[in-house]
DNA sequence: ATGTAAATGCAAATTATTTGCAATAAGGAA
DNA sequence: TTCCTTATTGCAAATAATTTGCATTTACAT
């Protein structure tokens, strides 16, 4: 299982990608490096952001969690109520499997799935940038 | 693995639902059951609509989709484009590439990756209820 | 310390989707 | 068939999420 980025390895991400660190972004990169609030979406993160600085703008949140997801630090998610959420990038990829009882969520790898998610794409002539697996499961019965 | 509903069946699963069968929803039904165009999302639907039948409207279309989605005969998908995408319930299994450059979204499926899939759930002491794999892809370069 | 390009905040624009309401039409009853 | 009731429609306007234009500010290399 590997970790999240912390907020330090967001910011050095960023600054190798060539961008600036600025003081929004640094306190966006805290709120979304924040192991409290997970999944937050733009509006959460503004939110959270305002209370730190009051000068912060919606704008700004979007354009820099846009940036983070170019720069490939951080990830986001759609989902059926037309938001998005983001959350901090993995260095190695990982699934998740959800618990649809509990909710409890585990991180797993498998090295075969990559690889034969790589086969189906090139078949179909693509090459992949990123993917998402998610199992929902119940626990089985002992 | 059963088929994807066709149109009849469409319409008669709403008529059990003690919704009125119009004009309107007839032709929406009839887009959605068409193995031509999958995924199509709202604004797709509107036009090919409006081709047929002059008259109809968006906001017509949107109804009627939560409509269907609402009785359980089509099913939406979010991907990270931020528009809903449609197809007729309870077809065979499959997963999703999505074209990241168009939005294009290609169905494929894999027995290997569901074994897989179960085996990891198995020895996670977990049974998969259900599952959603997503890659996201470029198309390689010729 | 300073110049310059990058980043910001504001307001307004877009895009996807939903809602209020008066007019229309589906489908059962007469 | 004709009539009646009420679901459904089209239109216009409202929301919600996200993006963009532009003048001002700020990071950071010099």
């Amino acid at each position: 299982m590997t970790t999240p980025l912390d907020s330090d390895e967001l910011l050095r991400a960023l600054r190798e990608g060539g961008a600036r660190i600025t003081k929004p972004r640094k306190l966006i990169i805290q709120i979304l490096a924040d192991k409290g609030d997970e999944h937050p979406d733009a509006m959460d993160i503004f939110r959270r952001a305002v209370r730190q600085d009051s000068r912060i703008s919606l704008p700004t949140v979007y354009r820099t969690l846009k940036m983070l997801e170019e720069h490939g630090v951080i990830q986001r998610h759609a989902f059926v109520d037309g938001r998005s959420r983001y959350e901090p990038a993995d260095g190695p990829h990982h699934d998740h499997l959800i618990d649809v009882d509990t909710g409890a969520v585990m991180e797993f790898q498998s090295e075969k799935i990559e690889r034969l998610q790589e086969e189906i794409a090139r078949e179909l002539g693509y090459e992949i940038i990123h993917h998402r697996l998610e199992l929902y499961g119940r626990k089985t019965k002992v």
